[in-house]
DNA sequence: ATGGGTCCTG
DNA sequence: CAGGACCCAT
């Protein structure tokens, strides 16, 4: 529906909208409380394939030898950013804000540096990492 | 008791 | 993405 292409581009300002927030967005339909727990929903599965690709792209890095998190960037250019633009924006038929890519980065980056210092042995390491 | 989240499956 | 099991907070 369009409503699930909405909620993705959505997903480009917002990695956890809270239901008011959706029920903001929303307001043109009934949101039964089904609907919105569906919405939720959504974005949950948003954000595991965002973090999936994030832990997948930071261990790359790091195999490959990248120095510092530092020189971590995501651009538009970039494999990462087309993996999730093609996840979230298919049609590509949206400009995607610069700040997605910021936070992209930032996530990115927390990912490296994460797994260089070896807290992925931690089992819930990615909380800090997640939010 | 409910609702938001994650994780794992299909 | 949807379902379901399970955790945590309200």
């Amino acid at each position: 529906t369009s409503h699930l292409k909405k909620a993705k581009l959505m997903f480009f300002y917002t990695r956890y909208p809270s239901s008011h927030v959706l029920k903001a967005c929303f307001h043109d339909v009934q949101l039964s409380r089904c609907v919105t727990s569906q919405l939720i929903k959504w974005f949950s599965n948003f954000r595991e394939f965002y973090y999936i690709q994030m832990e997948k792209f930071a261990r790359q890095a790091l195999a490959q030898g990248v120095a510092d998190a530092r020189s971590l960037a995501v651009e538009r250019e970039s494999q990462l950013f087309k993996t999730l633009n093609t996840h979230y924006n298919k049609a590509n038929d949206f400009q995607v804000p610069q700040r997605f890519l910021e936070v992209a980065a930032i996530t990115l980056r927390e990912f490296y540096s994460a797994i260089s210092k070896g807290e992925d042995r931690d089992p819930s390491w990615k909380k800090a990492i997640y939010k």
